[in-house]
DNA sequence: CCGTATCCTCCTCGATACTG
DNA sequence: CAGTATCGAGGAGGATACGG
């Protein structure tokens, strides 16, 4: 017991990071990946390559502000490329990396969730301010 | 085809839901559930019921106010319920509904995907960081 | 023990205007 | 076409104090 403890220890200071810390770095990773705007461009890359206006018009009233701010930080961390083909006018191509496409899916299914339990969750807020309201 | 049309039509307005639409409900779901609070919260009740404090403490660092907001928010789209036993103290207890066990897996998926991928993210942060001082 | 209420600050985000 | 720059309103979220 006591000599697999110390390996354990070892093992466990290996694999350390864990969200529910509060200092922990994947904090901060999870609060930049848990946004809307990250999980529509990444879903909007699914299919391949997209020219920056393609993004905006797919991903509908997104403004320029947010669509560069969010395409450059995912850039920033390795998730999407940027290619400029420097032509007249200038085309510009982002596309997911590998580390992009490991995430893709996950967030492409919490879109996917909302937007099949959308009634439901309607639903739900009807009964829970219904409720609230007979209370008075 | 032209007759095809028509049902089509209709298919597709039974499912119109489609978060890529600015005034679609499911973009107001998806910002909601993209939140690092409620990634958090879901992956912490993965293992039954936990009560307030014992969702504090696992979820270090959280503010009374965000937790309680937080549980306040999944409690009305019907995603946990909560459970009062009145004695002294009082005692309440956090748990998912089947719905929000549907939502889970996929949040902790987040949740697991930051703490794997976080320090490829950092190396790929200074990599980007580098290469932008160089520029000048 | 499980909250609510209030204040106050920062920071997100949209709108708008301009550039290579 | 694909951005950058700037401003300003509003909400997110922490700190603190108090209540059932």
């Amino acid at each position: 017991m006591a000599t697999r403890t110390a390996a354990e220890r070892r093992a466990q200071a290996k694999e350390a990071y864990d969200a529910y810390l509060a200092d922990c770095p994947t904090r901060d990773l999870l609060s930049r990946i848990s946004d809307k705007w990250v999980g529509l461009v990444l879903s909007a890359l699914a299919d391949g390559p997209r020219r920056y206006n393609e993004l905006a018009r797919i991903i509908a009233g997104v403004s320029q502000k947010m669509l560069t701010q969010t395409l450059r930080s995912l850039e920033r961390d390795g998730l999407v490329t940027r290619t400029v083909t420097p032509s007249v006018p200038v085309r510009v191509d982002y596309a997911l990396t590998p580390m992009g496409e490991s995430l893709r899916p996950v967030m492409q299914a919490i879109k996917h969730w909302a937007e099949a339990n959308i009634e439901q969750v309607e639903a739900a807020r009807s009964a829970y301010d219904r409720a609230d309201a007979a209370q008075e």
